[in-house]
DNA sequence: GCGGATGGCACAATCGATTGTGCACGATAG
DNA sequence: CTATCGTGCACAATCGATTGTGCCATCCGC
């Protein structure tokens, strides 16, 4: 099919019968380090050629073997399809291209049991490190590492038995409540005249901190929360949409603020915001804890969140690049706050780096 | 660290001593075929107790060199962060897992040299196959594919060197716009009495046949279509908010249909509409060449397509068992059409299947 | 003309698993 | 008692690359 190319792939050893050299010889100048091995440059020069002309590419899995490394790190994601996880693939790709590792990642589908057989397969390849982002459980997932010495760090969910880096939800949460307080007008009702929650899984250790945030800014302003003014009716857009529906029913209206905690929750919640009058709507200021380009276009103000990805997998790969594997710490980052200002469009109160997306 | 477990990885040598059998037996055993090697069913207890106490995972490195295999499948994509190609990665990994074989997604940022270098490294880690999605140089990946006798198939964009499965863009568009005129109201003025496309780029394939889908369906109706009313302006939401303010003061107003090609590009258009009145919006019947869950819930109704991402590679899978890669075609596979009916939320007209996203 | 210092490379072991082949032993048949 | 057969496993080669070691030639100095 090719003119002047064998049709098998070639070794070592086909480029070393063709120079008429030996597969050290041959191994030594495609590592670059024929200098110290005293090759000569001419001898180099023509096995160079002959690799190029034949489009040798070395054998990883054999060259893996013989120096114990694959030159692999692993990243473990619940899913791709999803905003922030694909956002974190992105930047893990380039974080571990510019230390020339290759990057693998790959869902778990928020399934304990393929988190695990996921991880093994990882291991059984002899990837060199492992990002674990959003696992289930974190724990039996370090377990399996510390058996095979792989080491790993916990990223967005934190475990017990490895370094962990995580969104700082609590502070995140609390500002966006502050924000939508302060920006938001007094109701005449008083039902009506507090900020609501609604939105996660309350058992879920994000959706935790982010309740916890959201109650002590409220309390911070209003002097108390209350118990119903929090709804973790769960991620699904069904659920955060019937959850407002009843909020808007019991209250007759819509309250003061609204804190959706997921863009998820928040399709939700802008269908059933679509069946009320629009001076309904100016009557709410409306928060969503997580970013989604789209969501910034919708016909009213949208504060939002956006976790930091950057700092959480640059976090993530300081603790690797440095080895520091030891101090079992949860490491907070701030998301990023994105808060059109009164005026028009523009955005943003942070001193934390912003990065580009298409 | 772990109390009964040997520091090292263990190997099929260690278990082997410690077994006090031969490292073949404990292969056999661990592969299963112990039987077919006539192996005491006692001998083979034994061997799989010692195995899950070490904690034993078979090096991938050795056992893919030794039977030149490496159980991987390889897809390149031109970025995780975008709803069509992270729904690519989640399905693929599904079809690839469900073969037995494990998944390796990478991206390759629309550049064409990051292109081929990844393209060689996944070849140099022995994959063995290749699915090769979006990439800006399909022939120049074959050629390498070739020289390397790694079978491959082309997704989303065609190439002449493999076959190749892409969307039926010209379908679609025509489906889409007929269906935008047919659910559009006639304008007084001629200028606006007419459908417009708005985005992408004219030299990218895709593009190029929904301009002729497009085209040809406003041809079928109207008589006619002039080149005015096409602006392949590009994909960034500026590139497309600025196209459609143009049209807006060019013609006094939106025309009676608008077809935006890509969420990307909607971004910027419902920039733009936003400053316009509500009841300029309901005289103009607005269709996206891509599907977005939050575009589904902007304050004017949208017609879109979505491309079949199951079908795309679901064919490609069928390819690949079937070793079928002689034939150079192209295959088209129809997307699905996300038409709201009149009253209200329901949606579809399609006999393609439909996925559920999270 | 001899010893030592390079220069230039080949040899062979090794990484961990797979797999074709063959040996030893006990049972059975004749 | 011996030939045959089946059972149960061990041996050794092999995949392709890496790397410690050592050999042979040449050259230089004296």
């Amino acid at each position: 099919m090719q003119p002047d190319v064998k049709k098998r792939r070639s070794t070592i050893y086909d480029l070393a019968e063709l120079a008429g050299v030996s597969a050290s010889t041959v191994s030594a100048v495609l590592n670059g380090n024929w200098k110290e091995r005293r090759i000569a440059e001419a001898t180099a020069k023509k096995v160079q050629r002959l690799a190029n002309t034949h489009r040798y590419t070395v054998n990883r899995q054999a060259s893996g073997l013989r120096k114990s490394r694959s030159g692999l790190i692993g990243m473990i994601i619940p899913m791709h399809d999803n905003r922030f996880f694909s956002s974190m693939s992105q930047v893990f790709e380039r974080l571990a291209r510019e230390r020339h590792w290759y990057p693998l990642v790959v869902s778990t589908l928020r399934d304990p049991a393929l988190e695990l057989e996921t991880v093994r397969t990882l291991i059984s390849y002899r990837i060199e490190y492992l990002v674990v982002a959003g696992a289930t459980d974190p724990d039996s997932v370090s377990r399996i590492c510390q058996a095979h010495a792989v080491a790993h760090v916990n990223v967005d969910l934190p475990g017990t038995k490895a370094t962990s880096v995580v969104s700082d939800n609590y502070w995140g949460a609390q500002q966006l409540t502050l924000a939508l307080i302060d920006r938001s007008r007094a109701s005449r009702s008083p039902k009506r005249n507090k900020p609501y929650f609604v939105g996660g899984i309350a058992t879920d250790n994000a959706t935790r901190r982010r309740m916890e945030g959201f109650a002590d800014a409220v309390t911070a302003r209003f002097g108390g929360v209350e118990a119903s003014q929090l709804d973790a009716c769960g991620y699904a857009a069904e659920l955060a949409e019937s959850a407002v529906e009843r909020l808007h029913r019991r209250s007759g209206g819509l309250p003061r603020a609204l804190f959706v905690n997921s863009t998820i929750a928040l399709e939700g919640v802008v269908r059933f915001l679509k069946t009320l009058p629009p001076d309904e709507l100016a009557a709410c200021t409306f928060g969503c804890y997580d970013w989604d380009p789209f969501a910034s276009v919708l016909s009213f103000p949208l504060l939002m969140v956006r976790q930091n990805v950057e700092g959480l997998l640059g976090e993530a790969f300081r603790i690797i690049d440095t080895r520091s594997f030891d101090d079992k710490r949860v490491i907070e980052i701030k998301p990023e706050l994105l808060f059109p200002s009164q005026s028009g469009d523009a955005s943003t109160t942070n001193d934390a780096p912003r990065h580009a997306v298409a």
